[in-house]
RNA sequence: GGGCCGUUAGCUCAGCUGGUAGAGCAGCAGACUCUUAAUCUGCGGGUCGAAGGUUCGAUCCCUUCACGGCUCACCA
């Protein structure tokens, strides 16, 4: 990296990375400090899809640009499941068993798939499988079992001291206010785990009365012992902000609009006696050309999972990495994944100086590229193929993907795990999402032989004798040695590739002739050839 | 009603610490009598939504307006 220092003294680092910009801010606002916290969180209320991961990427690429100035972080992730269940997504399975749990905390919801402890531990782990695969290993915060512990006592007990504050705090953005007997609390009844219960008082110390609307009963629990009482949502993120002491959260554009939860959070957080993390807002995730194959398991949700399927985790993280995050973008299931994946490819050959470009641009896709490792970028530039010359050699081996590695002469040893990641991909898009015109699979004896015309089967016949001699040829020749075939039996080029794509994979057209067959080699095409001679 | 974001080449978008714009795709031409979003090369004058302002200078900063989108005001 050379030194450009038009200004001061700046380091010749000087980022424009939002990533560490963000860190920067961080630094400066929050001044210097032992160790930066970094918080993230979701509430495992359905499936964790794509949008809930640009919160947390978020957070994993700031968190890196922290500790790549040098800083300690602590990254922590808070599992909302103690908050309510309230709707039964339309993606669950036996969602009427489901239905019966609602009003009650996420995680007493069970799994119904019999997998799992549980509805909420269920959808944490598909997440906490899948997040190391990219890289992001927070710490994990399991909200349920800090309330049963009752370890935010003494933060529900500062909400209860501040309710009328709080409660016209909260009241600035609401078109009706606060009932004059609301509580900033919610309790899950201990007759039925449900949290239709209404406060009837606090004592001023640690205890709180409800009654249970659906059994009538009424009760006195102590805020130290008791896992029933809760803090609503709007007031249990700032408490959180002030016992963890959170530096940086970013939040969605729904909190982020004014009289939202991070606008209000941002307030009440002084009620607590901390201040509002160092944030940004980011935009929603759209998905593109990933309709019509969608399994009804899965609803219109796009998980982790689905993405990783596709692309690679080094890509996750670019598509990411080199948005900015207040900006909507859209992951794309259809043709344009061959164009993101040779805009990384492209990328990565700047990072590693096989591809010049100039200084301004360098300097942001070098760091793009580092951020998009889950690691640290190997010493060795990966393996470079074009992703449609891959998708083809796929096609061409029946998804074998050793086969396409072994076919590959100047691949390195420590290349291939990379690639193999790669082909998987590659081979999954073509399975799932690819269009009907891109996919092809070569003839073989079972399907039946094309009928062709006499001119056309002499044709075939001398085009069967020139692949014989196949080593003889590059592309340039071998496209040349078509023409000529079609040229010496009369026939017209166009009507002989026809036969030819029908003879060899069953379709009227396919891939770029000469290149095609020199892809699949002359052993595949002789075979299938052979019964036409 | 409040907040946020956008409006740049036919299309999708870059351009983000101000120095009169740049990629991909499409298109055109050629290499090759070439079919496919799968070869290579060449070709980019678009009032940077409109009007004011700051500045030596604005696509980039400020103000106002128009149009489009999202979001909050119920819950998270």
């Amino acid at each position: 990296m050379s030194e450009h220092n038009k200004k001061t003294n700046q380091p010749p680092t000087q980022s424009v990375h939002w990533a560490d910009i963000t860190a920067d801010r961080i630094i400066r606002e929050k001044g210097d400090k032992e160790y930066y916290t970094c918080a993230s969180g979701v509430t495992p209320s359905g499936t964790v899809h794509i949008g809930n991961f640009r919160e947390i990427i978020s957070v994993e690429l700031v968190a890196r640009a922290l500790r790549d100035k040098g800083q300690k972080v602590r990254f922590i992730f808070s599992w909302d499941e103690y908050d309510v269940f309230r709707k039964v997504p339309s993606n669950m399975p036996e969602p009427e068993l489901l239905a019966t749990y609602l009003r009650k905390p996420i995680t007493l919801v069970p799994d119904t798939t019999g997998e799992f402890e549980s509805y909420a531990r269920r959808n944490e782990a598909a997440v906490e499988t899948v997040l190391p695969i990219v890289g992001v290993n927070p710490e994990f915060i399991y909200q349920a079992r800090h309330y049963r512990a009752s370890e935010y006592a003494e933060g529900i007990r500062t909400a209860l001291e501040h309710r009328q504050e709080l409660r016209e705090m909260l009241n600035q953005h609401r078109t009706s206010p606060l009932a004059e007997d609301w509580w900033p609390v919610s309790v899950f009844s201990n007759f039925t785990d449900k949290d239709t219960t209404t406060v009837l008082g606090w004592d001023g110390e640690w205890g709180l009365t409800y009654r249970c609307e659906e059994t009538g009963k009424e009760e006195t629990v102590d805020i130290r012992t008791t896992s029933a009482v809760k803090l609503p949502w709007r007031i249990d993120w700032p408490m959180r902000w002030a016992k963890e002491s959170v530096d940086f959260e970013p939040a969605g554009k729904d909190h982020h609009s004014e009289g939202g939860s991070f606008d209000t959070a941002k307030h009440t957080v002084a009620v607590f006696g901390g201040t509002p993390p160092v944030t940004f807002q980011y935009d929603f995730v759209r998905i593109k050309g990933k309709g019509g194959k969608i399994s009804s398991s899965s609803g219109d949700v796009v998980s982790i999972e689905d993405v990783l399927e596709i692309y690679t985790p080094e890509i996750v993280r670019y598509l990411f990495a080199a948005t900015r995050p207040n900006s909507e973008f859209a992951i794309s299931f259809d043709l344009d994944v061959l164009k993101i994946y040779e805009d990384y490819d492209r990328c990565e050959r700047i990072y590693y100086g096989v591809q010049q470009v100039n200084e301004k641009k360098r300097a942001k896709e070098l760091r793009n590229y580092e951020l998009s490792q889950v690691d640290k970028a190997p010493g060795q530039i990966p393996y470079q193929i074009p992703f449609r010359h891959l998708c083809n050699m796929l096609l061409v081996n029946n998804g074998d993907i050793d086969a396409v590695i072994a076919s590959l002469e100047d691949i390195t040893e420590a290349q291939i795990p990379g690639l193999a990641i790669k082909c998987r991909c590659a081979w999954n898009w073509i399975k799932l999402y690819a269009p009907e015109d891109f996919t092809y699979t070569l003839q073989t004896e079972n399907d039946p032989a094309q009928e062709l015309s006499a001119p056309l089967s002499a044709c075939v016949k001398n085009f069967s004798a020139v692949v014989e001699q196949l080593d003889a040829y590059d592309e340039k020749r071998l496209a040349e040695e078509i023409y000529a075939i079609a040229h010496a039996h009369d026939v017209l080029p166009a009507d002989f590739f026809t036969a030819v794509y029908q003879v060899l994979i069953g379709k009227e057209k396919g891939p770029r002739l000469a290149s095609f067959i020199l892809t699949c080699g002359k052993a595949r095409i002789h075979e299938i050839l052979k019964r036409y001679t």
